[in-house]
DNA sequence: TATGAATGAGGCTTCATTCAT
DNA sequence: GATGAATGAAGCCTCATTCAT
């Protein structure tokens, strides 16, 4: 197979550490605060090759967000039906689903930041995540998995915000490990809080 | 009454709009975005008249979340002690704090974006405030009221980091009410998102 | 004497101590490192009250050289006549002369510095001051005390740049006297450096 | 021949030329009233390029004060030793040493400008040049062919204020030649001024 | 594909000067 | 006579982007 003109692997592999570059980049310093001199050094490139590959800064900024979006539709997909789950095995379930996204985001952490951070869409990409967990939670709920009488957008919220931020705090610096964190986020979500509960309000027989 | 050397009522108004715009302007925009022609165009003024009242533009941002810090230890001060709740009211109480913090991020909510958002020290910020929540969680569970087995920090985080993202959502836009969201956000975090829970369960005799 | 619409006796302090501010900064810094906001801080007053008296920064600038000019027609018209002077007398009157000149500078090293150094005319200055050296110089040759074969243009430009440059580096920050300093110089200037002189260099008879 | 990584030479040239025209402007109009924008008008560059090659307008101030001092290492180390001339040979020697120095200035004349009166380091400067006329003075005094009894900083301060005073005067603008004015300033030092000298200063046997 | 050189546009900051009291 | 507040006009420097090789 002869090297068709465009893509040469050489060419490729500059703009995938182009790529890898801004992300690191734009992750640590913010995109504004980011120089093109900055990725172009750390990749080890010189500013014009730069619009070799991307015709402006913003336009880095854009594919990696596409990028994120593209991980974040591959998860997504991977998501599996909850409905014939068994009640006694739903929060084992639910462990094991939020160790998958604290893995997710580990994976991701820098194109997570540009992408909730630093990208003009930052806001529908947020609502994008929390609306697959709505979805999810209403699986769940109408599988009779969840209680009545909770707000399903504010406990998607809840959700992705206690995990995201524990990720940012504990997890991307290597404090704790995914399924430590896991455990230790379940336990507070599936029971809450309070150590008593009203006299009614008794498991469902 | 008398006109005494120094700063006068005038120049004060002026450093106190300059405050209030660039807190808009770096909420809105970033830090980074922001341009100090923009912040003297809100607040009606020439550019030079800014560097009458502040160093630099990296000062204001500095001054705006040394504001907010304050803002934040008054805030912080406020706390009542938990340990003589009934634990019957308990819930009440925690809903009303949930409230109270809805409240002022309401109240500040530019600040809260520049400190959280735009300031080097943000992060620093960050766990002051889930310190402070942590800190009255850590009382709450000495008193009782919270469940054993649960980690402390990871508490904390989820109850910022779900009021937060809640009011960013929907308390900053007008959607829900400061009252309405508490609510919904309590309902969630005191007794947790599951229907069902392990026979051995049952609330403490 | 009742006091006259116009200059009042506050008034004048104050403009004069503005001259002297202005000196001293112009002297140390330079005209152009020098700001009206030094100038009005070292006077004890504000930017505006400069504008009382000054119409402009360069406008100080130039009553400071002319005030300069005006002592150096006062310390030239001092000049005695060198006419009458017995021959043996020219060496301690020249030495006499040397040290009124480093005193003069001295008492006005400030007003020196910027005449010579930060005014526009600081060329015409120095040829001024030049030009009276050698005017002087030329009297002294006329009366047979001056040796023949010198160009008295290069006599006086030596005379007047030894004295300067010493009272810039010995002088003014006392680590000679006047009265040493003139000893010094008139030494050099006088007999020359050399040791042996040519065999028909004889004192004239 | 091959293109190798790093500066080329267009580049080389680009920066000579900023050099060039900063020294010249610099000397014109002093470092301060010198706006970069003037400099990089005279290179037929745009503002931009300037800080290809220098980190700051102080930079090329500093850079032209380093050149000069280099030149003056180079021009000093050209000294030669005078012990061992003979006592009719000292003032054609110093004659010519005076013409060379001239002709130093003058191929430098704005870099000597700029070093010794726009710089921060020109006392120091001016010092560096009269210690080395010192101790050139000091070895022709050792081999007797200097006065005693005189004060040899002195006399260092006066050779150099001399020829320096002279060529801003007369060789920088044409109206003499580094020889005529060469051969005029050894005539007054050498023997200096007075035509009368005491009787018992008659020339060593 | 990649480079070194160069640029245009614009941001931050300074400073002499004026205004209103 | 003096002040605090305010301004217009720059000047220095940065940075995304283009050019020529």
């Amino acid at each position: 197979m002869s090297k068709k003109r465009g893509r040469t692997e050489k060419g490729e592999k500059s703009r995938h550490r182009l790529m890898e570059a801004a992300a690191e980049e734009f992750a640590r310093s913010g995109y504004h605060a980011t120089k093109v001199s900055d990725i172009v050094k750390a990749a080890g490139l010189t500013q014009a090759a730069f619009y070799l590959y991307f015709p402006s800064k913003e336009a880095i900024l854009s594919e990696l967000v596409a990028e994120f979006k593209q991980q974040l539709r591959v998860f997504g997909d991977s998501g599996s039906n909850v409905t014939t789950l068994a009640p006694s095995d739903v929060p084992a379930k639910m462990r094991q689903n939020i160790e998958d996204v604290l893995t997710f985001l580990l994976k991701n952490r820098e194109l997570v930041r540009v992408a909730l951070y630093e990208s003009p869409e930052a806001t529908v990409i947020h609502e994008e995540i929390t609306g697959l967990i709505r979805e999810n939670a209403r699986k769940n709920w109408l599988a009779g998995h969840i209680r009545e009488g909770l707000a399903l957008d504010v406990v998607a919220e809840c959700i992705f915000a206690t995990i995201h931020a524990s990720a940012e705090r504990w997890l991307f610096n290597g404090e704790k490990s995914a399924k430590q964190l896991a455990s230790e986020i379940a336990e507070v979500l599936q029971y809450g809080m309070l150590a008593h509960r009203p006299k009614n309000d008794l498991p469902k027989a």
